[in-house]
RNA sequence: GGGCGCAUGGCUCAGCUGGUUAGAGCAUCACAUUCACAUUGUGGAGGUCAUAGGUUCGAAUCCUAUUGCGCCCACCA
């Protein structure tokens, strides 16, 4: 067989994917002789590519999936994406931007076909390159969350949320992205801290005989010292005509309809219910007294702006103040605004300071660090912002979603996830859902005008619901707007006055309020409604097929099995899966939550374009592999910690490719691989537990010992540790020493005495088995090396070719406990030493290449002897010697020769030259490192505490220990003096 | 202001419920090449486990405080 010695992974990645995908291998259906297992991907953005934190997330899906697959149970894995509002159309707008376009010049209907053939051009990118990845979703099921059926579940939710009276419109105040132009939920205005300033502002006293008090006079010129600004009464001392107020955002000041101060601040107690006249809309307003307000913080008095910021607001509810709103929607000054109209907010900041600062009414600025909501999408500054919008009641859905974590029928891995999640809950605000953008979910909600415009309602009027006409009641909601019909489908006439104007409200919702139904809508929930007519066409009857096989999967498949998620998204979508799940399914969502870290740059900084340090993992793909890029990320990422990337631990991935090619294709051009069936247990018959061949009893043991730990690791999402527990078996043990020791037996074709003879076969059988075995175990985390090859092995089959076509749907492992021999490991372990010990001896006298050398050992336990005597080869081979002989403990080295010592009990003897210096020098170290290690532990065993306390085998283990040591001394420092 | 995470050899990190002579990968140094693999092999050097207390017979591991870094949440104008 034709093997190269390099491992090419774009000579196979592409050709097994194809096989995969042709052979239907990652299709799953409901199937009630298997159990179930079922991941939803987190829906990336359809317009999206792929990024590291997506390669990090799939990866992880993929093990999983490919994992429990291999374990014989029914994997799904749901794919899709996400039309991502606010992201896809901003995208669209910036390429219409090119052609010198607004989407206000082409107009709603014009735009959204944009958007649409932008998704089928790009909308496939993203699902190629998880294909690239290795993903083995069940394509066949690939859901967009505006496919039309997609669509009828985030109505359905709509609506029923309305009649359960979980849904209002209301005015209040909300995110404002001016750039944007939409409403934004409070998790999509993260607040941010900026340098920005406390401006410090007069506002005078309508009647200068409603002097401020002395305290606040004082005050105000104690903080006039050191400005700029002429302070007003500075040199007379006489009381101040006006009251600072301090603000960050002076711009609103011309909205302001109150200041506000503690009933408790003694300095304005005499001021409450005087008027001030606000500077330079020349306007009276109140002076008002409310606890909210901190007595601590500026000058205790505050600036009441009802319209442009939620405590302000809130007061202005409560004192029944005016709203008065200065800002377009874009952000610049409306008419309400006077001199300042049509200016950026920013712009007219600063002219609105100049000519305060002009009137003498600027009393000093401060540097002022705040944290301010910043749009999530274009990072604009967001503007509180009063309006009319869509909401959510979340306190009645949160209830069973905080008791469902608590009760841990949902578990956060890792825990700690769980706090953050419960703390959110436990303060969960309404939810702003509706968007002022074109892309997305249209509300349904629609609008009589007439009704709008008579005022005209009746609340014992029904609503229709079409298309098959039947009636049901609505219940009457007073606090709603006369006119308003929130409806399935558009209704054809008004319930309330019969008219046939009716138009939908132009908003969409949240991108979030349909993704929060992932888990079920993505089986097609809420399902045809069965139609009412009498003779079912063709195509009636198809799609209630259709309806009843989905339903079918909903019923198998939920609840998922596991979600696996980046932390930032749990408020967005966890959280929400989880309320959704509950209130629409009466069902939990997913039983597991696995938070996996945020991928970084090498510095820590999270990867963004903007930053430019962006590691791309096609690049990655492409330079050094699929199955290294997914390795190298898995067995760096601990659970739940941030991961650090750069290019270069792509490399170790790289490499442990090469190295399983390597050790295959030695093992594919040596070893007789016709009479060694694939997925068969031969171990047992060829290598009984009892027989006295310890090399394939190691590997054995070992390799059992691993698939163990990995099948642990699996079960508790230690990804990294499973990765690793692969990766050292495989270089260190089965490469490094278990091939090394085979290698001549195989390799030789010297006459064979009929025992090495079935010693060779035997060693043949194992070899390929764990080598087989192994690659099953890696499988999901390297799929297309692991796949090539087993493909190589399979080819050379003769006796049992009936195996199933790929390994992906081979049998996990299974685990043979039996066959751990953890003495047997000890034992292996011993020779290894010895081998170890006589190559640093060869290193130490420096001893040409390839030069043999006789050694004699001086084993001082029968059982030693025994065990080196029965492997006298392998040490000849491994050490490279002219011969080994192995001599009772007791008969003395002759003193003529040379010696050494090994870490382990045995003594060693060499019939070479040494450098009697450096050799004493290595034996008096290594007697200092043991004197103060049995040092040590004799004070441990002297201290009566610890007899008394410790558990008896600790004890035991110690004394043991010490035993141990003393002997191991002794026997040193008589070889330190025989080599004088 | 609250919450969380992280501080272990030059770098990046493991070390799970306390008992090791504290591990790995990269980097480094020495040696090795007709050998499945230089994307390799063998060996070496390199750590008072951030600091200070405490619990314990015993602490890198548990507790408290401090320092530094990072993240999340919150309506201080």
């Amino acid at each position: 067989m034709e093997i190269p010695s390099q491992y090419n992974p774009k000579e196979t990645e592409d050709k097994w994917y194809k096989f995969w995908e042709e052979k239907n291998l990652f299709s799953a259906k409901s199937n009630p002789a298997k159990k179930p297992f079922c991941v939803v991907i987190p829906p990336p953005n359809v317009t999206g590519i792929l990024h590291m934190g997506h390669a990090l997330n799939n990866t992880i899906q993929d093990i999983l999936i490919r994992y429990h697959r291999m374990k014989g149970e029914e994997a799904l894995w749901m794919p899709g994406t996400d039309h991502a509002g606010i992201a896809t159309q901003n995208m669209v707008e910036k390429a219409l931007a090119k052609e010198g376009l607004k989407r206000q010049d082409l107009g709603r209907e014009k735009l959204l076909e944009r958007v649409w053939l932008w998704k089928e051009q790009y909308g496939s990118t993203i699902i190629h390159q998880l294909k690239k990845l290795g993903a083995s979703s069940d394509w066949s099921r690939t859901r967009f969350t505006m496919d039309e059926e997609y669509s009828k579940a985030v109505v359905e939710v709509f609506v029923e949320l309305y009649e359960k009276d979980l849904i209002y419109q209301g005015n209040y105040i909300i995110n404002w992205c001016p750039r944007c132009q939409t409403a934004l939920s409070d998790e999509e205005a993260p607040h941010r801290e900026i340098q920005g300033n406390l401006y410090y502002l007069r506002y005078p006293l309508k009647d200068v005989s409603q002097l401020a008090s002395e305290s606040v006079c004082r005050l105000t010129d104690e903080r006039a010292k050191g400005l700029t600004d002429k302070p007003a009464n500075r040199q007379t001392g006489k009381p101040a005509n006006y009251i600072v107020v301090a603000t960050t955002r002076p711009e609103t000041m011309l909205g302001d309809t109150a200041v506000a101060v503690n009933p408790k601040d003694k300095r304005y107690k005499n001021l409450i219910g005087k008027t001030l006249i606000l500077p330079l809309v020349n306007k009276e307003i109140k002076i008002i007294a409310d606890s909210m307000v901190d007595m601590k913080f500026g000058t205790g008095a505050v600036k009441v702006t009802p319209a442009h910021d939620p405590n302000d607001y809130a007061l202005g509810k409560k004192h029944n103040l005016e709203f008065i709103n200065v800002l377009h929607p874009d952000g610049r000054m409306n008419e309400n605004a006077l001199d300042y109209r049509d200016m950026d907010r920013f712009e007219a900041r600063e002219v609105i300071l100049e000519d305060l600062k002009e009137k003498g009414l600027l009393e000093k600025v401060e540097p002022h660090q705040l944290s301010a909501g910043h749009c999530y999408r274009c990072h604009t500054i967001i503007e509180p912002y009063l309006s009319k919008q869509w909401f959510v009641k979340m306190k009645p859905l949160s209830k069973p979603a905080l008791e469902v974590v608590k009760n841990g029928r949902i578990k956060f891995y890792p825990k700690r996830w769980t706090k953050v999640y419960l703390n959110w809950m436990e303060n969960i605000q309404d939810w702003c859902i509706s968007r002022q953008i074109w892309w997305g979910h249209r509300l349904p909600v629609y609008y009589c005008k007439n009704c709008m415009e008579t005022g005209n309602l009746n609340s014992k009027l029904k609503i229709k619901k079409s298309p098959d006409k039947v009636e049901i009641p609505i219940k009457p909601r007073e606090k709603l707007e006369d006119g308003i019909i929130v409806s399935r489908t558009k209704p054809e006439k008004c319930p309330y006055c019969g008219s046939t104007d009716i138009y939908q409200d132009e908003d969409v919702l949240d991108t979030w309020f349909s993704s929060w139904l992932w888990p079920f809508a993505t089986f097609g929930w809420p399902f045809q409604q069965s139609a009412i007519s009498c003779q079912p066409s063709a195509e009636d009857l198809k799609l209630k097929a259709e309806s009843r096989k989905l339903k079918a999967d909903l019923n198998y498949f939920y609840p998922t099995s596991v979600l696996v998620t980046a932390p930032e998204i749990i408020f967005f979508w966890v959280a929400r899966m989880i309320m959704a799940g509950l209130e629409f399914m009466k069902e939990i969502p997913f039983k597991d939550v696995y938070i996996h870290g945020t991928v970084r740059d090498s510095q820590g900084k999270k990867m963004s374009k903007s930053l430019g340090n962006i590691i791309d993992p096609l690049e990655i793909i492409n330079d050094y592999g699929t199955d290294a890029l997914r390795f190298s990320l898995i067995s760096i990422t601990t659970q739940g910690q941030d991961v650090f990337l750069s290019k270069e631990k792509f490399e170790q991935g790289r490499n442990f490719a090469n190295k399983i090619w390597n050790a295959s294709r030695f093992i594919l051009m040596n070893a007789h691989l016709e009479n060694t069936p694939l997925n068969a247990h031969l171990h047992l018959e060829v290598c009984p537990l009892d027989a006295n061949d310890i090399v394939n009893r190691w590997i054995l043991s070992r390799f059992y010992s691993t698939l163990e730990k990995v099948n642990k690791y699996l079960e508790t999402y230690k990804f990294n540790e499973a990765a690793n527990a692969l990766y050292a078996f495989f270089w260190h043990e089965f490469c490094d020493w278990y091939l090394e020791l085979v290698k001549p037996a195989l390799v030789n074709s010297e006459q064979l005495t009929a025992e090495s003879k079935k010693q060779k076969e035997q060693t043949h059988l194992i070899m390929c088995e764990v080598l087989e075995k192994f690659l099953r175990a890696l499988h999901p985390f390297m799929p297309f090396v692991t796949e090539e090859i087993w493909q190589k092995l399979n080819e050379s089959q003769i006796t049992n070719r009936k195996l199933p076509a790929s390994i992906m749907i081979q049998a996990w492992p299974h685990t043979q406990s039996q066959i751990i021999d953890k003495k047997l490991e000890k034992q292996t372990q011993t020779i290894f030493d010895v081998i170890k010990e006589i190559r640093n001896l060869r290193g130490s006298i420096e001893l040409k290449a390839g030069q043999k050398v006789t050694i004699s050992l001086y084993p001082h336990t029968k059982a030693k002897y025994k065990l080196f005597e029965r492997n006298t080869d392998l040490i000849i081979n491994l050490a490279k010697l002219e011969a080994l002989k192995i001599l009772v403990s007791n008969a003395r080295p002759p003193a003529t020769i040379s010696a050494v010592i090994t870490d382990i009990d045995i003594y060693l003897h060499f019939n070479g030259l040494l450098d009697i210096t450096k050799e004493k020098d290595k034996i008096s170290k290594k007697i200092n490192e043991l004197e103060k290690t049995k040092n040590s532990k004799e004070q441990r065993m002297e201290n009566s505490e610890f007899v008394k306390k410790a558990p008896k085998e600790i004890v035991e283990k110690e004394k043991e220990s010490i035993l141990e040591l003393k002997d191991s001394l002794k026997r040193l420092e008589k070889m330190l003096n025989e080599l004088r």
